[in-house]
RNA sequence: GGACGCGUAGAUCAGUUGGUUAGAUCGCCACGUUGACAUCGUGGAGGUCGCAGGUUCGAGUCCUGCCGCGUCCACCA
């Protein structure tokens, strides 16, 4: 007996079957001569926190193409692993700290920092691969690396070296973001704005010797005047004549194209500038000369002399058209600093107080030096005016304190081309694209690439953190001892040239760079990985370890091939098991380099490069390009040939997801919700090419389980989301309990997941779901209870006779070889349908249009296989006559050929049940009839061992038949027909229906031949068909183009009901005849349009007047018109 | 400010190079449970494809402009 649930229960399955995959090594990907490798890298996840939607679409999409490739025959590799994403990380770490034991990182020191993000990094690695796994990722779990493992350190210490050596590695100066508190730079996205009150102050520089006509004064305006301590010039517009005419005819031609609304605020701003060309104009030409000149301005309050230069920067339409320069506290003042070579002043400290640069005002906050700054300028009588102004100031997300542009040494890869004008990294990752060896599915995202790529700025590579590869430089200021030192080492120096000979030839690289004192230069001594020894001799030569580590996109880069083992071509990449990825913790290194073989590293020439990168489009500059480049770089060859770039996933008001918003959804929750197969299917079904995803989601009351909808709730400082029923407030008022979801349906209360606070433990949470996943959940269930169905009547069974209702033995499942004579009309037709889907499916795949692949399989699985052939052979699967009883095992051998082939389909989409169900399918079938052989003969072979290694149907092409389809689908219509006046007329399922066919003779045999499935699917009885046949009086009727249908209804037939359905058909019909007449009367149409269309039409025309014909016929018989 | 995308049924989305009557899922309405499945079946209602122009024999699809929305990048004296 079969022992299936009615509804599958996916909790079982998912653990079963992952852990038989794991232990039976299916995921398990080595370098196999016989095959072709297919690579995935996946995105590494951050080890900061735990999976969302975003990762379990991305992780989902990879591990369905890793699946299906498998299947087709594939050495298929799915690489897993984690990034320290280090200022994520080290901010985590720092901040817990912090929090639970009031500790800062300078309290606890470099190394005992860098141990706890270990312990961290293990904990929450383990976190995240567990829940990949419970995605069902079947990635080479052996395989697992870390950014920061010895294997991804060598290749980063490999890269780093070649790159400084080859000069593309250079030290520079740039501005941070510089968060005084921690003390500490910030990234970009780790910057927020707010608009505050401030101020606006005019100020005057004094010219120094005005010549007679000039002014005495320079004036300019800053919200910011305690930087003029750091001003090194002031700027004028080169040409302001031209920059004021450019500024008018843009807002001119803004004026042409403007709403009319609009255009009274471009008017004015016209009126403006054309004001202000009349008043500053020779004042601002007067200034531009001065500058050519080489005249100075005497900085107020330092006395310090700065030059007046002409520079683009200054916007004459702006302000008083002049601008101060501070290279070292602003991001434009620098660019303007590199361009008129000015010098840089750093005035801060990084506490954030001024240093000895800021002469009287050392020591002073900043907000201190302003107030002492402004009354200083006051009483020296050189502050003309003080505006309100409304101005945007820069937070660090973390300290929630000001952002401060601080100058800093930074580590740079230089993007652009060499002197010589051959091309650099970036030209290079852009050829690669355009040459079509990587290409971007869909392909529009090739330009975010190469737009980015295009402006080939260097990379800033060094972060001032703890927590990453440190930068493997050692430096000391260059002096004749320092170079004596050197050459111990074999480092020779020769005019500028500098050589290194001897045994540390390839292990060391040296360049000098700019010291902090002028005029001083730094050695900067490169070494190579695996040298450290070396370094620890340039600390005992006085050199010291830059104290930065690397940007995490610096390691992320060369993932896809770090991680394959480069540079050790020696020995294959080391398996987990003899791999220790945590040298702090573990204690002891493990040595790198795994099973050495005669042919050396294996792997690597095997998996590169990759087949193709998933991810989503906010990483194509970050990340994509630099794997790209260092690809190139360092293996000669591009990491992917193709990358697809898939949707994001957004709310029900079509915002981000994120967990500062309280709108993300916990994939973890939805999986214990729907199931794991539910989730991917439902996530498959999202994946297309043009939109981003809305998933609306509702809080699910954990008292009843009823769905509350969310709202926006603003609060001062963000926009969450809560529930809609929300009771209480934000931020929680002080002793008022937490505010709570009210459910409309129970009433009960419950605390929610939100950002706001974390909910009382152990207290009922609502949490955050979404209705979206029944349709995954409700397609697993379908393909249950089919194969349920099939699975019963596999078995022997017992018959019942219609007439005697005497018993008799059904037969069980027995192999077979089925043939062509043995098929039934709806047999073909499934093989046919089954034929046709699997290579759409394997079609859309291929260009990675997972939405259309979902829905293909969806409607072949539902719509065809459920609906139309199951419903079909159930009269052959249970006979109503002893001596039909031949007619089961065909129809048996049929069913679990077209369901094997579909568990395989499905496979890759929903893996868990597929592959309990071919095990359970194994049990009573182990031979099934394989489709891809012959056409028309299905043979019997011994099933796969697992659904994960069957390989994927390939039905055999000679199995589509389009006609065949054709006159299926007039069966199918005639059903519907006949469903439809039982629907409209209200007839019991249980009373037979007579019908009557008028057509021509051949499809009339057709029909006869498939009158049993009248009865069947629409309990009717096919009484007589043929071109004699007329309609019978009182009856309903119907017409599908080349047949028309009769169905006797004496005493259910309202007349009057009847005339008016089918005058409504006429009219219908009526309206397209028009239509195509019109069409085909255009001579225009005729003419012009290609011949096929034109005979479409006048095809569809006919049909469409043979349909009418006939409903006109129907109506005189009802006594209409 | 620049780039890219989106706007199609009450909701969420498909709609290949322009070509008959614009589809699906959920929701809705009616009917239906002894035989795989109510997480189901059968039938049905529901759309002037954001707006305005243009190209074309023909536009949801191509072009221009506008409106609304989103994302990324840059910038903000």
């Amino acid at each position: 007996m079969t022992d299936l649930p009615k509804q599958y229960d996916p909790v079982d399955a998912q653990a079963k079957w992952f852990s038989f995959w794991e232990s039976k090594g299916y995921f398990d990907a080595d370098p196999d001569p016989a095959k072709t490798s297919h690579t995935i890298m996946i995105p590494l996840p951050n080890v900061t926190g735990a999976l969302h939607m975003g990762h379990a679409l991305n992780g989902t999409l990879q591990d369905l193409i890793t699946r299906w490739k498998r299947m087709e025959g594939f050495e298929a590799l799915w690489m897993p692993g984690t990034d320290h994403a280090g200022i994520a990380t080290q901010a985590v770490v720092e901040r817990r700290m912090f929090e639970e034991e009031g500790l800062t990182r300078h309290d606890v020191g470099r190394d005992a920092l860098v141990n706890r993000i270990w312990v961290w990094k293990d904990q929450y690695e383990q976190r995240i691969i567990g829940q990949q796994k419970s995605l069902g990722a079947s990635c080479d779990w052996r395989r697992t690396r870390f950014t920061l493992d010895d294997l991804c350190s060598k290749a980063v210490r490999r890269t780093f070296f070649r790159l400084f050596k080859d000069g593309l590695i250079f030290r520079g100066k740039r501005l941070v973001n510089w968060d005084t508190h921690l003390q500490t730079a910030v990234a970009n996205d780790e910057v927020y704005h707010e608009k505050t009150q401030g101020h606006f102050w005019h100020i005057r520089y004094p010219v120094i010797d005005p010549q007679p006509g000039e002014p005495e004064y320079v004036t300019i305006a800053t919200t910011r005047p305690e930087t003029l301590l750091g001003d090194t010039a002031v700027a004028v517009h080169p040409d302001p004549e031209r920059q004021l005419e450019k500024a008018i005819s843009a807002l001119k031609d803004d004026l042409g194209s403007a709403a009319d609304k609009e255009k009274p605020g471009i008017e004015k701003k016209i009126d403006a500038i054309e004001k202000r060309k009349k008043s500053h104009l020779p004042g601002l030409i007067q200034l531009r000369d001065m500058a050519a000149a080489g005249r100075l301005l005497r900085l107020p309050l330092l006395d310090r002399e700065i030059p007046l230069v002409a520079d683009e920067w200054a916007k004459p339409e702006l302000g008083s058209g002049c601008v101060k320069i501070t290279p070292a506290h602003d991001h434009n003042d620098y660019d303007v600093g590199q361009r008129q070579s000015l010098p840089s002043i750093n005035i801060l400290n990084p506490d954030g107080t001024l240093n000895e640069e800021a002469g009287p005002y050392a020591g002073l906050t900043i907000d201190a030096s302003r107030e002492k700054v402004v009354a200083d300028l006051a009483a020296a009588d050189l502050l003309v005016e003080v505006e309100d102004r409304e101005i945007e100031k820069a937070y660090s997300d973390r300290s929630k304190t000001a952002i401060e542009p601080y100058l800093s040494d930074q580590w740079f890869v230089k993007m652009g081309d060499a002197d010589d004008g051959s091309p650099g990294l970036a030209q290079m990752a852009m050829d690669a694209v355009e040459s079509n060896r990587v290409r971007f599915y869909p392909a529009r995202y090739a330009k975010t690439y190469l737009d980015w790529l295009g402006e080939k700025r260097d990379w800033c590579i060094s972060r001032q953190l703890w927590w990453g590869h440190r930068i493997p430089i050692w430096s000391r200021v260059e002096s004749q001892e320092s170079r004596a030192r050197l050459a111990d080492l074999g480092v020779t120096f020769d005019e500028d040239r500098i050589a290194i000979a001897g045994e540390h030839a390839d292990a060391l690289a040296v360049s000098r760079g700019d010291a902090l004192d002028p005029g001083e230069t730094l050695l900067l001594v490169c070494v190579a990985d695996g040298c450290d020894d070396l370094g620890s001799q340039l600390e005992a030569a006085g050199f010291e370890q830059d104290p930065d580590v690397l940007d995490t996109w610096f390691s992320s880069a060369l993932w896809p091939h770090a991680t394959l083992g480069w540079p050790d071509t020696e020995h294959d990449p080391p398996l987990s098991s003899a791999f220790s990825n945590s040298p702090s913790v573990a204690g002891e290194r493990s040595a790198v380099g795994g099973q050495s073989s005669a042919d050396g590293n294996g792997v690597l020439p095997y998996f590169y490069p990759g087949s193709v990168l998933v991810t989503s489009r906010d990483i194509i500059t970050l990340w994509v390009a630099r794997m790209v480049l260092t690809g190139l770089y360092n293996m000669g060859d591009v990491p992917f040939r193709h990358v697809h770039v898939h949707p994001k996933i957004l709310d029900g008001f079509g915002q981000t997801m994120s967990k500062s918003k309280g709108n993300g959804v916990d994939p973890l929750d939805l999986i214990d919700k729907y199931g794991t197969d539910a989730i991917r299917f439902t996530i498959a079904s999202f994946a297309g090419e043009t939109q981003d995803v809305r998933l609306p989601v509702e809080y699910e009351c954990p008292h009843c389980g009823e769905s509350i909808a969310p709202k926006l709730y603003e609060t001062d400082t963000q926009t969450v989301v809560v529930p809609s029923t929300l009771k209480g407030e934000f931020p929680v008022p002080e002793g008022q309990p937490k505010p709570v979801m009210v459910c409309s349906a129970c009433g009960e209360e419950s605390q929610f997941t939100t950002p706001l606070y974390d909910a009382d433990e152990g207290a009922p949470v609502a949490r955050v779901v979404s209705e979206r996943f029944e349709y995954g959940r409700n397609f697993c269930n379908k393909l249950w209870n089919a194969s349920r169905f099939a699975l019963m009547n596999l078995e022997t069974g017992e018959g019942e006779d219609d007439k005697t209702k005497e018993k008799f033995p059904l037969p069980g499942y027995t192999p077979g070889e089925v043939t062509v004579d043995d098929l039934k009309l709806e047999d073909q037709w499934i093989l046919s349908r089954l034929a046709t889907t699997s290579e759409e499916v394997a079609e859309l795949l291929s260009r990675y249009q997972f939405d259309g692949a979902t829905r293909a399989i969806r409607d072949f699985t539902w719509n065809e296989f459920c609906d139309w052939y199951l419903e079909m052979i159930k009269p052959r699967l249970k006979p109503s006559r002893p001596e039909d009883v031949s007619t089961r095992p065909p129809a048996q051998r049929v069913l679990v050929a077209v369901l094997d082939s579909l568990l395989r389909l499905l496979h890759p989409f929903v893996p868990f049940i597929t592959e309990e169900l071919w095990q359970k399918l194994a049990e009573i079938a182990p031979e099934r009839g394989r489709t891809d052989g012959e056409a028309h003969v299905l043979l019997p072979e011994p099933a796969a061992e697992a659904c994960i290694v069957a390989p994927w149907p390939r039905v055999a092409e000679g199995w589509k038949d389009p006609s065949l389809e054709s006159r299926f689908e007039r069966l199918q219509e005639t059903i519907v027909a006949v469903r439809n006046v039982r629907a409209v007329y209200k007839i019991s399922p249980s009373t037979p229906v007579p019908l009557h066919v008028k057509c021509e003779a051949d499809v009339a045999n057709e029909l006869h031949d498939v009158a049993e499935q009248f009865d069947n699917l629409a309990k009717a009885v096919l009484e007589q068909a043929g071109a004699e046949v007329i309609r019978p009086p009182s009856s309903a009727g119907f017409t599908i183009g080349d047949a028309d249908g009769f169905i006797p209804l004496e005493g259910l037939i309202d007349r009057e009901e009847e005339l008016q359905r089918q005058e409504k058909e006429r009219d219908k019909l009526r309206g397209f005849i028009t239509g195509s007449e019109k069409k085909l009367a255009n001579p225009n149409f005729v003419e012009k349009a290609p011949a096929h269309v034109v005979d479409e039409v006048r095809e569809t025309l006919e049909n469409l007047q043979k349909q009418l014909e006939s409903v006109e016929q129907i109506i005189r018989d009802l006594g209409g018109e």
